[in-house]
DNA sequence: CTGAAAGCGCTTACAG
DNA sequence: CTGAAAGCGCTTACAG
């Protein structure tokens, strides 16, 4: 059995206290810099490691945040969380922190069961990644630890959150299409079905309003049902020029019912998209879309929080995190066929 | 500041010592049950939790376990190795284990850097997913915490490993496109590229020895370079009847060929995956494949790791879980065309 | 510049 | 059945 070494040992070792040995590993002040220096190369001659456990307990901090992701976002081709799970990893990375996922599942949602690492007391805050019911919401707000919402928000609570600017990216393609000429342009959404798929309505619209551009009820084609399960979409009579979609899936299967009623993507139809997923480049043509900064996302959030668990009181409110078009081939100048 | 509820409030209220009061909580021997019923009782109405940091300084465990993924898995489409850690943080959930991830850069992986977690002491064992350079593998070699490979193996070093049958579901999947038939079957991977493809290849080759077919060199067709880079694949000249793809998205780029260069798919020539991924499903027709349990896989190492942290002497060697065959539309009765 | 003391909140012997 | 003592390995005041 190999004990491990501890600040003791290495105090023995050189005949002084462990108080000295900790202030010399920690860079404290206090200790004479040549003593440091000798100190630290022993440490690492007998190839000391901290017990993080030991300091966690003095200090009264676990160094680990929890990510909770509600189960139903994590299914067959849903991973698109737990790619940010990842980079929220990463971004802990630097500070020491590590991030422990909690799948939620349906279950202790509907049953209002917090998560076993907050009764663990094993993490020193949250991140919730994905939409949660209300009352679950409700139920976190008991729990004394700092919390951030990332990629939702919701309007009754006041716990800061960490989105993409849907409105406004919504917007910006949505300019694009109009800049290219069009002005019959369809949504493609359920609009009562996540407040991302709202948003980016809305911005949209604002689009629409900005040039003047009358709202058409017929061309807002549904895409999903309550539960968030994909239907079947029906493509309007009367057909515009070009779509918007909420999510490049979607984006996908609609270029795929265009082409099987006949219409030529983009010549007779313009298509675009969000996310920037595998469906972007799956689908033919490639989708112009909105690429959503998941990177600056997790970072935000992370940095954030961790301001949050060292100054409590900190508020951020709502921040919203730019994304980019990617501007591909499913979009055509309006009038053109060729 | 509402300070946290400790054993010793409890015990203060209860006018007993915080030594009965921790083994009324964790229902050891030594206290009657009445005692130990009120205590229960009364560490509910307090909203006690346990501080489960001090638990583990006391016990030299920190309930936590790391899993390694080497970044190169973790890419855009790359998101099974994701996947997999959701599983096994979910199997860990009943041991009130908790799984911490760590994405290896490549940077890290050439340096020999051994992660954090490890220098941080933050774990009790490591899941390393996915496979790791050599050189890497020797380094790990030096921490004293129980490891386990999850789906690779190493034939160098004898630390236990689970992974996929690959070798017996893809000798499975030949059996059967020779019980429809087939006796010209071709092969696509690159067989120097990874052990699991090389082991679904050498599957392949059973399947052909058993049935007395003769291996076709000119039918193993490659699909991607040294570095894993996907390449363009030539179609031989003579064609078989078959195809067993090394996995789903091979397949699926596969079709596409054949039909761009006029072949039908599966009347002309017949086409099988392996993994069962969202490319399984995009592709038309629907790719019959094998899909891997990763579930069980992330159950096994669970188990296993777990088993090693409270034994360290225990051994497991190399465990191969079964996959199965999932049946589409991708696969016709070698001479019949409609 | 250096160190003795105290304490973080548990649990494990051991004594009664 | 119950509890006083000791200790896990650190760090934070405080005293010299």
């Amino acid at each position: 059995m190999n004990k491990h070494i501890t600040l003791r040992d290495i105090a023995e070792r050189m005949g002084v206290s462990s108080v000295t040995v900790s202030k010399a590993l920690n860079d404290k002040e206090g200790v004479s810099d040549e003593l440091k220096e000798r100190i630290k190369q022993l440490a690492d001659e007998m190839g000391y490691r901290i017990n993080k456990v030991a300091k966690s307990m003095k200090e009264g901090l676990t160094y680990n945040i929890g990510v909770v992701i509600p189960e139903r976002f994590t299914g067959q081709t849903q991973s698109f969380y737990l790619k940010v799970y990842q980079q929220i990893s990463m971004a802990l990375e630097p500070y020491g922190y590590d991030g422990i996922l909690h799948i939620l599942s349906a279950e202790d949602e509907k049953l209002l069961h917090l998560p076993r690492i907050y009764y663990d007391r094993k993490v020193d805050g949250f991140i919730l990644l994905g939409q949660i019911s209300k009352p679950y919401i409700e139920a976190l707000e008991h729990m004394e630890q700092p919390k951030l919402f990332l990629d939702f928000y919701d309007e009754h609570s006041d716990i800061d959150s960490v989105t993409t600017d849907n409105f406004y990216c919504a917007y910006e393609i949505t300019n694009y299409l109009v800049q290219q000429g069009h002005r019959k342009i369809g949504y493609v959404g359920n609009l009562y079905s996540t407040s991302s798929i709202q948003d980016r309505y809305l911005g949209y619209y604002k689009s629409l309003l900005e040039h003047r551009i009358p709202l058409n009820d017929r061309w807002i084609v549904n895409d999903r049902d309550e539960e968030g399960t994909l239907i079947d979409m029906e493509l309007p009579e009367d057909m515009p020029t070009a779509f918007v979609c909420n999510c490049d899936r979607v984006a996908h299967l609609l270029v795929l019912k265009l082409k099987s009623q006949g219409y030529r993507v983009p010549e007779d139809c313009s298509v675009v998209g969000f996310d920037n997923d595998v469906f972007a480049t799956l689908t033919e043509p490639h989708l112009t879309t909105v690429e959503v900064d998941t990177p600056q996302m997790a970072q935000t959030a992370v940095h954030s929080l961790l301001k949050k668990i060292s100054s409590p009181e900190m508020r951020f409110g709502r921040v919203l995190v730019q994304g980019k078009i990617i501007y591909r081939n499913s979009v055509k100048k309006a009038g053109s066929t060729d």
